[in-house]
DNA sequence: GATGAATGAGTGTTCATTCAT
DNA sequence: TATGAATGAACACTCATTCAT
């Protein structure tokens, strides 16, 4: 039963998730995500006290999803560069891999949600953020504000796998480093 | 007369740029616009076909709004790099200078409106695409589809304008530059 | 100028006629009627209060046409029989070639509108009416109210040009005398 | 429960009836329906899709209903004659019996919806068309097309059904025989 | 817990009508 | 006279949310 009720919700995650991504945050009203979870309409709200709230958790949602895949393959003894390659790589994959929770972030970013959750959106970024502070230190980095280096690397990798998935530009391997490379020429001290 | 007509048009269209960014797109109804601009709900239809319409239109009319600025400065006699830098901060200024414009595009552009309008949609980046393209025969340039370069680019200007704009790190002239460089020694050959 | 003025209502009438046959009475704006009779939408207004002006003056501006059409052929030495059969005729004929003035009086006769003109409705049967009482003066019809007589016969008329302009079945000129005949027998005295 | 849902899209059905009568077509907002039928706007919505399928329902609804009276008192061994007295006094009755359904029927005949559900029209007539063709194998009637023949009399039907209600004339019982007579001898091979 | 019928405020849009020019 | 931009009440319809079962 337990499970049950974890299935129930994620259903109804997983359902919303890929809504917005076909029609957008305002093309998928609370009918259709039962629909498509397989629920009734009045059972998401035992799960979520509102539209808003189930937003929000997506949003959490989709980053505990995150943080399983980015710690992929990185271990202490990696050089900063190697590390640094390797997370970006990780996470642009990700992306690729979940293209809903690409579209999701990029509309959720830009709505009032965001503002609201300063918390978890840190999170959202932090890991970014701290991986720079400690290049930071190590004297690797450009003289920069982290928070400001983090952002720019974000987006750039968010806008790398959109081109990839919307087809704009498909992209090879080789391509996917390239553009890794390319930030990275664009961080580090010259 | 004439004037008056293009007025309550510009009114109705800076009234919805200046709501979108204040209420997103879903929490514009057409009621507040009216109000907003200062004119009856009718009357917006006598401008605008429908709801679409009015945000289509109103992409065509930031574009146009944008051609102005930035080619302020720009001449021909200009080496390639020297232009770079004039475009790219040109731009960044543009959207901070115009944050409605910099918060209508962001939720724009991840929209189903986007996808519709691809030849308008061309001219959003052509412009910059254009100009890396001519990096690309000068052999100054990294080897990179120029659109993707181009996309690469503008993202970074909007992060960094936005970054700006939401005050999560203020930026001086001199980080702009710094920020611009960046961009550069990622784009570049080395 | 004066003809000028009656050209310009007359342009609305027509206009609305033949938008109503095509639309329907509520598919008709004004201000397609405006556009289709060539005036400004205010221009409707100098001629008629209002819509519901326009469409009771319209239904006056029918009876008025059909009245000219109605008498051709018809003189005073007339036995009965024959007069009824031309009168059924020339009507039916008239539905036949003026389409858009059937349609316009099927729908007014069974809008709200009809009932708050008894006085012009009273004309528009009027005349069978009394051509019925000459005959049951004269002793040739059934013994049954005139009115109730009259209106039996001016529905089938309707219905027999209804069904001819709408393809239903066509009509030969032969059919539209043996209708004609079938409703003389329905009513004269046998 | 079962019978509270068709209590409810019943209340719609017949709630939209009464105020169509009352009314016309487009006095009857679907508020105002709503109002009628003790439910809130939005559930009318849960029965059906839109306003034209409510009407093109109750366009069914009004068909069902008047199957069931129009049979009473016919059985197989009749002859032509009193069948069709029987047949023509039913549907009369019936019309005079529930007012709502002429006004209705008379609105919607003449409306853009009526030629949308050619396959539904037929029912509406071809019980009628089709008793007629009996008779005209039988050789009993004129000789014309049977579809013709059998709208003439239906337009008798709710002629004489209207003139009674409307209470232009009060029709005894004999009258409405007298009516049907006057159908029949206008129809019947003389 | 789960359902889904019911709600009703809110949305985009239409259109008869007015009025400054 | 004639215009047509402007009005705003009214409409069909949507959808987040509730609640009796």
């Amino acid at each position: 039963m337990a499970e049950n009720i974890a299935e129930k919700k994620k259903a109804i995650l997983e359902s919303t998730l890929k809504l917005i991504q076909q029609n957008g945050f305002h093309g998928t009203p609370m009918s259709l995500v039962a629909k498509e979870a397989g629920v009734a309409a009045g059972t998401i709200y035992h799960y979520f006290d509102s539209k808003d709230t189930l937003i929000l958790e997506l949003f959490a949602y989709t980053q505990r999803q995150m943080q399983l895949t980015l710690q992929q393959g990185l271990h202490p003894e990696m050089d900063f560069e190697e590390s640094f390659f390797l997370r970006w790589i990780n996470r642009c994959q990700f992306y690729i891999d979940h293209p809903e929770v690409l579209f999701f972030l990029e509309q959720f970013v830009n709505s009032p949600f965001y503002p609201r959750c300063t918390q978890q959106s840190d999170h959202y970024q932090n890991e970014i953020k701290e991986f720079i502070e400690l290049g930071n230190q190590h004297g690797i980095l450009r003289d920069m504000p982290p928070k400001l280096m983090a952002m720019m690397i974000h987006s750039s990798i968010m806008t790398a796998a959109k081109v990839h998935i919307t087809g704009k530009a498909h992209l090879s391997e080789k391509e996917f480093t390239q553009l890794a490379q390319m930030n990275w020429d664009g961080i580090r001290k010259l």
